[in-house]
DNA sequence: GTCTATATTTGGATAGAC
DNA sequence: GTCTATCCAAATATAGAC
């Protein structure tokens, strides 16, 4: 799996590009600096721009289904592994304060775009709501396991919008604290929740 | 302010269209169709897309004061003042679903582009952030004001980011009356809250 | 102030030699 | 599989007539 082939090269330094650049933004000239082939190289291994992006997406989507299997494996508790997402703010501070969160950021640009991978670009979100979902579930929030997660999911990527804008990493931090306070909260009341109509707090 | 010249009718529609699809992907063909004029005679009205782009800018951060100007004339107390903020969320709902939050989407646009203005169209994060902290001082809550608006902008955020990558209004009502509630709790426990290391909960 | 015509550049994409 | 040369379309920007 990801070889050294210059098909891979080019994924991967589209991958970088896209998320750094955006996708508009990223020239095929942009691409081919970067892996040091020419440009009409590029169409012996992609029919066009739109078909990097879908590789892009699905190596993407792949490494986001190992990770979440490997926090799988790793937690011992679903909040354990809960917790592994939130963290992810942590271990990404520095990409996220420069460039965003690469999930948010380029469903917001094919979104603009009205691009036509807008559905498999927005996969990548759902991965960790079903995710989120399964494991409060096992939390016993059955019935608002769902609201959880897209909560959980919203706030991150409100940490991420913001700690790009105002270039702030001490910002994540601060909201990764309230995230696992929440998350601790959330847990301990599991009995009553089931009978209270409001799913967080 | 703001009458029927030229001028004003391109700015007006490059808001428009920069909102919708993004300011790198409007063209001046988009904007020219749009004002109905010819595209040479944008450059007598402006010397650049750039320019366009900061006319926009300030359009938007003079609205936004008025807007919260607004808002502090018709909120009797800061909880309601703070109310009007959260709420627009339900009132742009439509538009936030199809095209995300104008105010992050362009920030993290720029950001990518690592524009010129970035620093410009920061500050409409700038002129809630500090409205809202205006308004959590008053509420009493001096010591940790900065940090609960920046907790509330960044919810807003992650609300308008999902809602505009699935494509759901719902969630937007379930999160806003999160936030009221959260909201609440906030200045109900305002005495307690002093002593507290956690601005939420 | 507005138009048409045009210059210039860039980006995506193709053809064909090696 | 990789390269050079080239085509085509679109976008920013300018010149100059009306």
């Amino acid at each position: 799996m990801s070889e050294k082939t210059t098909h891979n090269h080019i994924v991967e330094a589209a991958d970088q590009l896209f998320y750094r650049q955006g996708y508009e933004h990223t020239s095929f000239s942009n691409i081919a600096d970067a892996v040091k082939i020419s440009r009409g190289n590029f169409y012996h291994h992609f029919k066009s721009k739109d078909e990097i992006l879908d590789a892009v997406i699905h190596v993407r989507l792949a490494n986001t289904r190992k990770m979440l299997d490997q926090w799988e494996i790793e937690g011992k508790t679903p909040e354990d592994r809960i917790l592994s997402f939130i963290h992810i703010l942590i271990g990404n501070r520095a990409k996220i304060k420069r460039y965003g969160c690469p999930v948010g950021t380029l469903c917001s640009e094919l979104a603009k775009l009205n691009h036509g991978s807008q559905a498999e670009a927005n996969k990548l979100f759902t991965l960790f709501r079903t995710w989120l979902c399964r494991q409060f579930i096992l939390l016993g929030r059955k019935t608002d396991a769902d609201e959880l997660a897209m909560h959980l999911l919203a706030r991150s990527q409100g940490v991420a919008t913001l700690a790009n804008a105002f270039h702030d990493e001490k910002f994540i931090k601060q909201e990764v604290k309230l995230m696992c306070d929440w998350l601790r909260s959330s847990t301990e009341s599991t009995a009553q929740a089931e009978h209270s109509s409001n799913p967080s707090l």
